[in-house]
DNA sequence: GTGAGCGATTAAACCGGTTTAAACACTCAC
DNA sequence: GTGAGTGTTTAAACCGGTTTAATCGCTCAC
């Protein structure tokens, strides 16, 4: 066997037909007859031919592969539930297609923008996913600008270009809110994310109604940044509080794991003393010591819808993507959140 | 200004020469006056010319982009501290080069082949990494027949026709080994990762060979799969021994912290009634309670070396490409490991 | 019998680079 | 003055597809 793979002239000339019937015949074109199409097909088939990407790429200027830019140190990056799940979503889609994806992870503040200005300029990708949407991100206009497509992960507060698609986080923190005032807590704190992110902040926004709704307010906020040593820290100063909150929200899993190792140390004990709840249902969560009560979203789904619509949008006629609305997260219960003892 | 990117055959004009000779100037090709090149060069300077990656990439038939295949469970996948900083690392490589990155997931078992072949077939990637390397691995040979070039990350046994860029595990599992002979333990039990991979059973053969060193014998080896809830099963498993172990050596962080917590759910002291150790140095390693002994590896030089040697193979006359030996695994002592009290 | 009309097919241009072989200009030796 | 040799430059082929415009063969109407 020979060790060079075929090309369009090698099926066009067994065939019997000119390569531009056989492109016609692979890209099932009207104007060939059907016994030819079959006849090519067959050729095709026999020598094992499959179109070159590259050759395709050229003349279609297209790059057959979508893009991600993880905008994140690798050390938090690391033990983030979200990305894994989402990456794996999302190839689900591109597989079946013959498309790929490129993966970008640049530290915070350095060369995200010439992240995607590669990306862009290399004619690498047909799109990108902005995932970790921060209000007023100035990638929106970057992209804008560069001509890429692109679909957020979530929603802008601003009328944005590009389709949305959105898993609401609202209602899994108002759940776990709820559940902790039926479970008689009346000072409840939150952990929150760094309040640039969109998602960050919809869970504060989502915890602090939910309280109101309750009649309460928060017994404190602490502007946290997702790492460990952020849930540590804030969980430290929650702690020394004259009115110490019985129970804390973490906006995610990984501060409330850390968070809960800080309260265990300084001589709490969890759930007596004080609950906890995290946020991503992480592996780690169920297994922990108490079992984290968390809040559980689908990022395999996330991914599947988000690389659904990317393609919408670039194979599109020009006509508006509609935004997807995801189903909300769901409160799991487990052990780090009990019934208040005494107040 | 136009929205067209220009050709080389703008910068050709403008400067006055042939588009040949404008790839003569891009590429450094002696033959070339030097008044000619600079001409050129400030040409393409001006136009802000960037050859297109696509019309290279079908003329010298190469992808610029290696790829990596991340065979794993998404939910395994997260809290899996080593691949973002392992990718972070080998960006840090491509990103001046032009390159990318092409990334897989995929479940175990289902479409491993499939995602190297689609790889190759569809010549998106020069080259790929060889992750999470098994014994008899059969993607070594796929890759040879595929005509792929591959970096092994760690050492196959066997001879293997691609160099190897390894991270030594044994010196840190043989350090914690040591590290809990010193505290006076024992009966010291080892929970060890699918003994089909090559880390896996290098942690554990130095796991017995260090407690040889010592004189001592394993207490017990469970084998389980670098889950939480893998890890949890074999702790309860050992804990339940008649003679039960005073210290745990796992072969990851995240077995070590869910065995933790079921040591502790099992009303055991840590790490007073029993010392446990874990490997990877995760980021809650240092925040759960207590804070775990473990080993630290560096995952992003890890990157940066295997992103170089599969360049230098890529670009090599054929010539062999040395294996490379990174800088050994640390130990890092936390709270979890302490003298044992009483035997 | 001729031309219009139509479906099937193809030749050739094109995408934007790289590379080969040939042409060119110039100097130098004999 | 001719030929060889050297250093520059270019025209054209090539990579492997897609796409446009033209051509071909055929039927049918008049």
């Amino acid at each position: 066997m020979s060790k060079e793979r075929p090309t369009i002239a090698d099926v066009a000339t067994r065939a019997g037909v000119s390569k531009g019937a056989v492109s016609f015949a692979l890209n099932g074109r009207p104007g060939l007859a059907q016994t030819t199409v079959d006849r090519i097909l067959a050729a095709a088939d026999e020598l094992g031919w499959r179109p070159s990407n590259r050759a395709r790429s050229l003349s279609v200027s297209k790059a057959f592969a979508l893009g991600l830019v993880i905008t994140r140190d690798p050390g938090v990056l690391s033990s983030d539930p979200f990305f894994p799940a989402f990456i794996g979503g999302v190839e689900s889609v591109l597989a079946p297609r013959g498309q790929a994806l490129v993966l970008q992870v640049v530290a915070p503040g350095e060369g995200e923008e010439a992240g995607y200005r590669r990306l862009a300029q290399d004619g690498r990708v047909d799109g990108v996913f902005l995932s970790d949407l921060r209000h007023n991100d100035p990638r929106i206009d970057l992209l804008t600008s560069l001509g890429l497509p692109a679909v957020t992960l979530n929603r802008p507060e601003v009328p944005s270009p590009f389709p949305a698609v959105c898993l609401d986080d609202r209602p899994g923190t108002i759940a776990v809110v709820q559940h902790l005032v039926e479970l008689g807590h009346r000072r409840i704190a939150h952990v929150a994310g760094p309040q640039d992110f969109v998602h960050a902040t919809a869970r504060t926004e989502a915890f602090v109604s939910a309280l109101a709704e309750a009649g309460l307010q928060p017994a404190a906020i602490e502007t946290s940044d997702f790492t460990a040593i952020g849930g540590i820290e804030s969980t430290k100063r929650l702690l020394a509080l004259p009115d110490r909150p019985t129970a804390i929200v973490y906006a995610n899993d990984r501060m409330a794991i850390a968070g809960m190792g800080a309260a265990q140390q300084a001589g709490l004990r969890i759930p007596d003393d004080l609950s906890v709840a995290g946020f991503d249902d992480s592996e780690l969560a169920e297994f922990v010591h108490p079992g984290l009560t968390t809040v559980r979203a689908d990022p395999h789904a996330f991914g599947e819808a988000a690389a659904r619509t990317l393609n919408q949008l670039i194979d599109g006629d020009g006509s508006a993507v509609p935004d997807v609305e995801l189903p909300p997260a769901r409160l799991i219960i487990r052990r780090s959140t009990a019934n208040l003892e005494d107040s």
